[in-house]
Parts: C-alpha cells; structure tokens; sequence
DNA sequence: AAGGAACTGAGGAACGTACCTCAAAATCGC
DNA sequence: GCGATTTTGAGGTACGTTCCTCAGTTCCTT
C-alpha cells in the first residue's frame, strides 16, 4: 500500500490539487501550505510514481546524437551501444536518432545542429571537437532550450551541460603506470592518430606525467603520428623498431590497433613486446587473446550510451541524477578479465 | 506519435481486447489471429509502454535480500549501495527488503528462508555459503514460485535462478597476472580469510594457475588463514617477512585490508612491496593514495545492486533481461584510474 | 471594511495498458 | 445444419499522476 497523492492530500488537509500544485512546484501555494504538505510526504514516505507521472505528461524524449562520420571500429561500436541503449529506452518513452556529420568540416556541423530545435528534439548528445563554431552552434541549441551533452570527448569551453565519458589524462596515466610496472626500463614508443585532438593530447600528457616522474628507467620517444593510415604505422614502426633496439614497449594513444599488430606479426614480434591500446574493439579483444596485445585502457560504451540517455532525460526534466552512477570508468583490461561476450542472438522481442 | 494497442487493434482489423489477448498470451484466440496482430505490431513498430503497462497491472516489486550479519567494510559497502538502488527503485514500484542471518548457521538461514514465501516478496537475493541445508530451501522457495539470484557468491550447484558477481577464478588470474608483471620474480605472500569459502578457493586456483603457467621465476608462498583476526595477520606476515627476506610481493585475498597496511607501515616498509588485493572499499581507496596498496581487483557494487533488482524484476515478469547489461565485470583499480567519489550530500528529494 | 489579489477546493479529462464481463459471431463435430 | 464450443467484440473500470477550469475562500492593502 503505497501512498498516493490523495494520501497526501488527506493527512496534509488540503486539496488532491494542491498537493499537485506543490508537487510540480506550480505557483499560487502559500509557503505554510507548502510546508504542510512537505511534511505529509514525509510522514507518508510518498515517492513519486514515475511511471504513472510520465504516463500522464505523455511525454516522449527523442534525442540527437550527433557522431563525426568515421568508419572507425570505436565508432562502430558506440553507433551500436547507442543503438541498443535506445531500442530499450523505447520502452520508456525515449527515441535515438543517429546524425553524421564530415568529421573535417566544422560549418557543416554547425549547419546540422542549427536544424535540430525545430524537429522536437528534447536532448543533444555531441560528439566533436571543440571549435569556435561549435561553441556558438552550443550556445544557440542551449537558448533555444535543448540540453548539449558532450560524449566521449569533453568541450570544456562550452556551455555544454554535462560530459559523458572519462577523464583522458587519468587514462593516458593509467597506461603509464601499468607500462612503466610492466617494463621496469628500455625504451617505449608513442603512436597517435592526430596529437591535435583532444583526447589524444591528454593521454599523452597524462602518460608522460607518470613515466617522468615514477619511471625515470623508461625512455619515451618521440610520438609518431599516424593520421589513421596504416601504411604510415606499418612505415613508422618498422624504422623505429629497427633503428631503436631498446623499444620494449609500445603504447598506442589512437586508433590503428589492426595496422599496428600486423606490422608486429610481419616483423616477427607478436607477443613480444608490451603493446598497451586504448578502446576494447573487436579486434582488441582478439589481441588481448592471442597475447598480440598486453593491456587495454577504455571506457564501457554500453554503460556511457546508457548513461548518455538517461542524463540527457533527466536534464530534459531538469531533475537531478545520480552522479555515481553516471560516472565512467577507466577500466583496464587484460587477457585474465576479459569480459564475456554476451551472446547477441538480437532477436526482436516486440512484446518484452 | 507512437503506436498504441488501438492502432494494433485497428490495423489488425480485430479489437482491443483480441490485441490485449494476444499481447498477453491469454488463451481464446485462433492462430490465424495471433498472427495477424503479430504482423500489426511489426508493421507499427509498437512497443509496449511499460510505465502504463505497470500502473494498470499495479503491480509491486518486494524484493529480500538475505546477507550475512558480519561486519565488513565489503558487506556495509554492499548494504549501502543494495539501499541506494533501492531507494532510486523505489520510483518504479521495487522494494528492497535487508535480512541478515548469523553467517555460521546453515539452520538459521534456513528457516529465515522458510518465512520469505508468506512475506509478499517477489524474488530474493542471496549471499551465502552453499550447504545442503540451503540446497532444499532454494528449492523451497522455487517451488513457491518466488525467483532467487546468488550474490557474490555462486551457489551453482543449487536451483537459483542467476548468479550476480564476479568470476572469482579469473579474479585471481587477474591478481595473479597484474602480480607476475609487476614483480618479475621473487616471492609471494598469500593472505586469505578462509580457505573455506568458496570465493577465496576460486581465487587462489586463478592466481595458482596463472603463476605456475606464465611466472615460473615468482615464488608463492604457502597461504597464511586469518579467519578475520587483526592480530594473528599482524604475526603471520611480521613472521614471514622477517624469515623470507626474498618477499617482495603480497596477495590478499580476503578482507583485513586495514590490519595489512598497518602490519607493514610498522614494519616501516609502506609502499615498499607489491601489495594487490580485493574489494575496493574505503580503506582500500584511501590505501592506494598513499602507495601502500599496488591495485585492487574490485567489483562496482553500485552496478551490482542496481542489476541485481533488474534481474530479480525481470525474473518476477518472466521477462529475459540483457545479459551485456548485467554482467559485472573484474575491475583493475591503481591510482590512476581511481574513480572520484561523488560527493554523497544524501539529501532527502521526495520530489525528485 | 471594501476591493483586489492571492490562494485553495472540487471535479473532470487524459495518458496507455490490464483485465473483467457479457453478448455476438464464427467455427467445429457429427 | 444443428447444437456445442471456441473465438471475437464492445464496453467498462482501474492504475496514479498531470493539468485544466471555475468557483469559492482567505488574505492584504488602504
């Protein structure tokens, strides 16, 4: 027998409408009725029932979420976390709807957010890098009422509302620590597609902090960047690993995990020196099984999709949420506890 | 504009209350018909509104979950984060429901089992070692209908109905690699509560397996049983240490975290040796600041208690749940990827 | 103490689904 | 083609909340 509002408008004495007015913080209460009522719901321990609440609002949450256009296998993986994030959401009111934008051209970006306030959007999920015209595009989105969440990589100057995704200079450290533990010295090369981007540049430099100062025995050298072609990283490594005897260690900061363990398998060292990656893709499960590759530093992106969906509805509802909760995890991960695969059978279950 | 059991209803060329009968698989209705509305709701894209589907079924969630009466820092954790979820559940007609029994009586679990059936609860969760006892009161409560999940601790050889936690055998492969790296030779102190309960047995075959097969140039030494005494652990290691000059490492299996770090920094040698061990909890957090603990092998407790209600709801609703969703995965923490602590202000949002 | 403003009460419709009853229609066995 | 049985339709009420209207009441100002 859980209490209702009409339990609440019996023991604070006042009207069914009322307690409403309260409830949905509507004006024209006086502060002492308020108060009454306040205490009615503690006395009562009345939680709201969210269902029958949003049943009545009948309201619906679509929400934007706008991905550069790359093929890559990390962003592979999020379209189809957010995907699945959304097909269960759909039980619960909320629609995803996926918009792709050229990765290189920011006004073209900028043109598809403008579009998005008069198709009923409640709720923008972003991920790009941070350019003057974004910041604007942001500011308009936020005027016109739509709450920006800033996916995977943050856009700290912006009015965004929130970030969904880790820190990357906590994980550039993580990589540090667990290669510096892993090597005890040599030398450890640095791959990265682009050291423009955002992400990049933070795990470099929270790689760099870690080794600098708790592994002076490790030599890091000079970052190759790879601009996502692997006949550069095939090029790059092999030189490196010619001309640099001493490099027991590889610490990948981008993309590029397939290039990268073929060179090694051409150059006849898979398994033999650390490779540390950043993104549990396909393939980087693969490796961490055949020991190609020795650790992974990434981010659950069934739970940042989840989690993207339901910090956008509760800003949608301007309600709080659970901080913990949507917090995202640097997670290591290693051939020992490698997560199973759940088996996606990803039949249709209209009726569940 | 989502589509509606009306809308199935019309499109089917059939009524409401055929469509209501197919959705819930009440009898009375030819196989020519199902079919057809099937194909109605296939061609509408309908998805079932759960929150109107539970306010009319009115349907509550009281859920029992069964710990052992010890006093852990992992079992307050556990409690804490099992009421969290529960209170954020609360919003969705679950209830959560703490019973504790005195963690050395089979019998009393037991009967404490007996008297959930009549108590209204729709499902139960269970952290207990496996005896023959609870064998048959699993059965019981099975055959009473009520669902049951294990947590923490399988219980595969009973009838429960899932296993929440983690694979400890891979937990301990996870030590043990994260050990092997670390170290690179040397010896190794075991510590364990009991080598009687089946998570730490799990452990160490994982840790065992993963030494012998890729570390042959570590030592592990014999396991030291601590049975949850501060003071026999302070001997045990204080002893080791002083006659096994070569150790450079310690596992911990169990808890006793607090009397391990103060046994070493007597010993002056905090920070010094590689420390790994299980269950990120306060004291753990605090420890891996400091460098007195190398990396913990944790579970997210939060996850744990929010899946374990999915999983009893759903097993309640005879609904399949996503399996990716509520796998608890083996975290790796060391400093650098500590997760922040939200800022707990606990405050009371009835509203919210 | 009157006038205006602010507050409150009573009631009802709506959200989408579940579940019930009773009557009507279709189908079956023979 | 008859009666019996199965299947279907029509309509209603309920779940707990939101949101609306309109009338009535209380309070404040002067």
């Amino acid at each position: 027998m859980r209490a209702t509002v009409n339990d609440i408008a019996r023991e604070a004495g006042v009207s069914l409408a009322t307690v409403d007015r309260v409830l949905n913080e509507r004006p024209g209460v006086r502060d002492k009725t308020i108060l009454a009522v306040h205490k009615a719901i503690a006395k009562l321990g009345y939680v709201r029932d969210l269902a029958a609440a949003n049943l009545a609002r009948s309201r619906t949450y679509r929400m934007a979420v706008v991905l550069p256009d790359e093929e890559s296998q990390f962003l592979q993986t999020l379209e189809q976390a957010l995907l699945d994030a959304g097909r269960v959401a759909a039980t619960a009111r909320v629609e995803v709807r996926l918009h792709r934008f050229p990765s290189e051209d920011p006004h073209a970006l900028a043109a598809l957010l403008a579009t998005l306030p008069g198709r009923d959007y409640a709720g923008v999920a972003l991920m790009a890098p941070e350019t003057p015209i974004l910041r604007d595009a942001i500011r308009g989105l936020r005027s016109k009422g739509l709450p920006v969440v800033a996916l995977v990589s943050d856009l700290p100057n912006t009015e965004r509302d929130h970030f969904i995704g880790v820190d990357n200079r906590a994980a550039g450290r993580t990589a540090g620590m667990l290669m510096g533990r892993y090597l005890g010295g040599g030398q450890v090369l640095v791959l990265g597609q682009s050291l423009l981007a955002r992400d990049t540049i933070e795990r470099r430099r929270g790689f760099d902090e870690v080794m600098l100062r708790d592994f002076p025995g490790v030599e890091v050298l000079q970052t190759l960047e790879t601009h996502g072609s692997a006949t550069a990283l095939q090029q790059f490594v092999t030189e490196m690993l010619a001309n640099a005897p001493g490099v027991r260690g590889i610490y990948a900061m981008g993309g590029g995990h397939r290039a990268l363990t073929q060179t090694l398998a051409n150059l006849g060292l898979s398994g033999q020196l650390t490779v540390i990656c950043h993104e549990l893709t396909p393939h980087a499960r693969t490796a961490l099984e055949t020991g190609e590759i020795s650790a992974v530093i990434t981010q659950n992106l069934g739970h940042l999709a989840r989690s993207t969906l339901r910090v956008l509805r509760a800003k949608a509802d301007r309600v709080p949420f659970d901080e913990g909760q949507e917090q995202i995890r640097i997670e290591i991960v290693i051939r020992e506890n490698l997560p199973l695969l759940p088996d996606h059978t990803r039949q249709d279950r209209s009726a569940a």
